[in-house]
DNA sequence: TCAGATATGTGCAATATTTCACAATATCGT
DNA sequence: ACGATATTGTGAAATATTGCACATATCTGA
């Protein structure tokens, strides 16, 4: 582990990024590509493709390229995406509903076993996935009788470092959060922030720019 | 402009997550923060805080910190949030309907102005915003008339680099991509991507790591 | 008015990341 | 069998980003 946790994280970024495009030669028939077609794919530079895959070994043929199907299960490999992982989701509102049903998610092995929400008109309906909502006093239970692996937040800010809480005290290891605040987490939770709003503001900085 | 352009992406991404804290200090009235806390309050070095701001001038007081008002107000002008944008979204499945409704967006000023969407059975349907979903061959017009600076595409990932196309053809010059696929995008162009997947391989890479 | 405490702005050193450039290896056509 | 071509893996250079450390500036209380 001492020699993995050297490796850069911009480099994890892009394997999963490098997974998209091979997915689709996978899926036409492509059997091998090289690191410059690849970069191209993605939008980066071929040194760099190659570089990120040889942190984890030699999956590459010198004057051949790399074998698609081979790369793409060597990755999800690396990544852990090769097996079903279990999530919940707190906060069904929109977007955690939206969430719920997403192909993207599915498509990949992520798959939600319990839904939670604060709110008592919501509690106890059930979704088109088949979920009930259940509420928060239930989140710990249900984490640690699922074996839920990581947790969603979709809530609104201000509930969400306690629903982080809950699923911390719960035993959960990683959290995906969409509300909009910096979650303090303890120790051995790792967490990932997804901000819409911070895409937009890059965006808008950028135009206004050259306005 | 020669100047501006030498500005690390990083800080920029930054300035928006700084600005998360301050409008909850504003909130409270906290008058004045430093550094440190703000640093604290993000995840961040305090020495990071101080040199992101620098780039844009001398907001705070030696001895005393940073006026949270005027921070705020002074972060928003950067980032060019200090006023609307219009947007237009594409693609009007679980997700698309989500972001139309989001809070986190309308709080901030992005005003969604058009609804497309390809299926025959969507279009002509109201939603709950008051906007009618259109047909892509409206896309071009209605971009133009309506002025719409920004494009979000919620579409499935093969249809994205099409959708992509109209957008710009209609003279869009920010597009935000949630589409699992890397879109080429045409000079003067920005994209920025959410890819939701990748954040969990991200997760899952690093609890299967410790496992 | 001045010492002590606080906190910014910034040059510079330390780290981290990306890119280049090339030796090593494989394939293809003749 | 061999030269021409393609493409990887990687050390080293180039670039980018972060963090330290301190001079500078402000405030407070005696």
């Amino acid at each position: 582990m001492s020699k993995e946790s050297k490796i850069p994280a911009p480099t994890i970024e892009r394997l999963a990024h490098y997974s998209r495009p091979l997915e689709a030669l996978l899926d036409s028939d492509t059997p091998v590509i090289s690191s410059e077609k690849l970069a191209r794919l993605c939008g980066v530079n071929p040194a760099q493709v190659r570089k990120d895959l040889a942190y984890f070994g030699e999956f590459g043929v010198r004057g051949v390229g790399y074998d698609v199907r081979d790369l793409l299960g060597e990755i999800k490999k690396i990544l852990a995406t090769d097996r079903e992982w279990t999530l919940c989701i707190v906060g069904m509102g929109n977007l955690g509903s939206a969430l719920v049903e997403n192909e993207n998610f599915k498509k990949r092995g992520y798959k939600f076993v319990a839904a939670f929400d604060a709110d008592p008109m919501k509690i106890g309906r059930t979704l088109p996935c088949g979920l009930t909502i259940e509420p928060f006093n239930r989140i710990e239970k249900l984490v640690r009788d699922l074996q839920v692996e990581i947790g969603v937040i979709t809530t609104r800010p201000h509930e969400a470092q306690r629903v982080a809480d809950l699923l911390m005290d719960a035993g959960i290891k990683a959290i995906l959060n969409f509300a909009p605040i910096q979650i303090r987490t303890s120790e051995g939770c790792e967490i990932e922030n997804v901000d819409f709003a911070v895409k937009l503001e890059n965006l808008a900085y950028h135009i206004a720019k050259i306005l």
